[in-house]
DNA sequence: CATATTAATCGCAATATTACGATTTATTTT
DNA sequence: AAAATAAATCGTAATATTGCGATTAATATG
């Protein structure tokens, strides 16, 4: 059939798994460590920065944004990008639970 | 064209994105967590858990093996899984970096 | 108001992912 | 050696992703 079982998963292996689809592409994971770098984060500077189209670009900034992790407001001609700090904290919290917390002890292989 | 650009991008970036691509599946969020919790971790008692077929299971089984996530250890007739502990705290130390040292600070928007 | 600039959206082609049933492989038990 | 059990692999269908050029939409400038 091809597509994802959603229901038959608790909210939380949804929701992880969703985030981490979100980073799960090297471009996204690019344009999430320029903006945790940078000052300045308008579109036109991505699209400069990494090498792909312009269109590419906007497609993949959809993503981070429909995930929540990246928020865009327009300046002018331009659209100035950055981190959702609110999302992007809710996302540590569960990802450091689910790292931190969960140290790996019991081996049986 | 439809096939990731793997070699603009940083060694560092093409790597969590292959991990998070991963994660990046509620039934290997499920099958990582179940992994975490028991001590018992046999492929068939993956497959009665989750609600998927056999096939499905083994498929996922396979990508987070790839990804170095998980180690099976053959007993008997059946296969038994854990946490690939090395990997795991590799990659922990990884995500800590990218998530926890990186403090929002600059707004733009 | 016409033109330039920036970014979103559309349409398409190539490739990847997800899921399952059927089959195969490997090991154990009879 | 034959039968049973567990898991990997194969083949296939449905759907999703990636990337780009072309177009559209929105704002700014001459």
């Amino acid at each position: 059939m091809g597509l994802t079982k959603s229901e038959i998963f608790t909210s939380k292996q949804n929701r992880l798994a969703l985030l981490f689809k979100a980073l799960a592409h090297p471009a996204r994971m690019a344009i999430i460590q320029q903006l945790l770098k940078m000052d300045t984060c308008f579109c036109g500077d991505l699209v400069s920065e990494l090498g792909l189209a312009q269109s590419t670009i906007s497609q993949h900034l959809l993503e981070l944004k429909k995930a929540g992790l990246i928020k865009g407001t327009v300046e002018g001609v331009s659209v100035c990008y950055c981190i959702d700090e609110k999302t992007w904290n809710n996302v540590k919290s569960e990802v450091e639970s689910l790292f931190i917390s969960c140290s790996v002890k019991n081996k049986c292989c």
